[in-house]
DNA sequence: GAGTGTGAAGCAGTTCACAGCG
DNA sequence: CGCTGTGAACTGCTTCACACTC
């Protein structure tokens, strides 16, 4: 089996995310191979489980020796997409966009925000770094001529879907919210909701229940 | 079966935590009864998951008519633990922190944000709203003194594992991880992982492997 | 010997389908 | 009749165990 041959599940890109940072963590220890044991001690997972993941992509590991970091590496990469740069914008230039929007680890990853939208005219024509806000009204046309690949949203529940409609409508293919709203999409768009809110209401579950959930 | 006897599988009281969001929404719009396929149709799923997930909590549907929006809303709220004030520590006030201290929705949910921790110098002693910023070294006397419940860690990863272990060993049983490390915690604290890079890289592997993930 | 890759078994969450109640 | 509650079937992820390779 190899890296083009079948689906990988979703519980196993999520943790493949996680490995690679531990891979890029490894190879600046200058540590040359990697078993399967130690991606999962770092992981908070079982042996078995990395291997498995890692077996969704090819056989990659050398028995009795585990996998070369620098390989994994690479192929990590190419798997989760991360050797192009994507073009992502920016709807939201609020508390929450803007912490987004400065987060560092985005551009290392090669996410770069090369747009911004806000529909507050308080805001328009300001900056945010060296991109200039721009309005609503400009969604259209500031997706298209920056050839967006991927937006994020971090404007008011109440607007999210409106906006959203029309960035899928515009070609858009990716979405990540964070709007405390179910969004509704069309097949073939992908979409990952950031909850803050469910996430501390599993906490407040797990006190007041007096269990443990770990993730 | 009652809300008191069966564990709660973790992906329904994801769920419920969005259920709970519907339910206020339809009460404020006067609805006072729902059906278990209108909870369904605003949360993206089937019917039949939304009577799977409630029949964990007990029976409170009538047959023919649909749930109280009342009456589950206030079962919901004690179930997901809401019914209570959680005092709340933020540890980071950088970016994130501050966008996650003056999110409104927590506040209205019951989550108290009473103490704010930060090791830059320039910081301590600073006013985050009307909190004051107070120092790594005052950490434990902090969490004590306002008898904190649960800890939002938004620091840099290098150090988060550092004031975690010094939280847990103060008695919190709670973190909710921004930082993008694994964190290691003992049996018994409950922990829940934001990771803005892994849901963004599940949607960059979509994108490049042209495959729709939804969430 | 050390450590991968993988079928097979085990387990958990989801979907189905229908009996039963209001 | 409409809609819930739930066993039973199903699907998919995780764990196990071991043959196999370096």
């Amino acid at each position: 089996m190899n890296e083009f041959t079948n689906r990988v599940p979703d519980a196993t890109v999520r943790r493949l995310s996680l490995y690679l940072r531990f891979l890029e963590d490894f190879g600046r220890s200058g540590v040359t191979n990697v078993a399967s044991a130690a991606l999962a001690e770092r992981g908070g997972t079982t042996a078995a489980q990395v291997r498995k993941d890692l077996s969704h992509l090819g056989s990659y590991g050398k028995r009795g020796l585990g996998y070369s970091v620098e390989e994994l590496t690479r192929v990590l990469r190419s798997v989760l997409g991360l050797d192009s740069v994507w073009r992502v914008a920016l709807l939201g230039a609020g508390r929450i966009g803007t912490a987004l929007f400065e987060y560092e680890p985005f551009r290392r990853r090669g996410f770069h925000i090369t747009t911004v939208i806000d529909n507050d005219p308080a805001k328009v024509g300001a900056r945010l770094g060296d991109i200039r806000i721009r309005g609503e009204g400009e969604l259209e046309r500031a997706l298209c001529e920056a050839r967006i690949d991927l937006v994020i949203v971090a404007v008011p529940a109440p607007v999210a879907q409106g906006l959203v409609d029309r960035v899928v409508e515009a070609g858009v293919r990716a979405v990540l919210n964070y709007a405390p709203v179910q969004l509704r999409l069309p097949e073939g768009v992908a979409l990952r909701n950031v909850s803050m809110l469910v996430e501390l209401e599993c906490l407040s579950h797990a006190l007041a229940r007096r269990v443990c959930h770990s993730a």
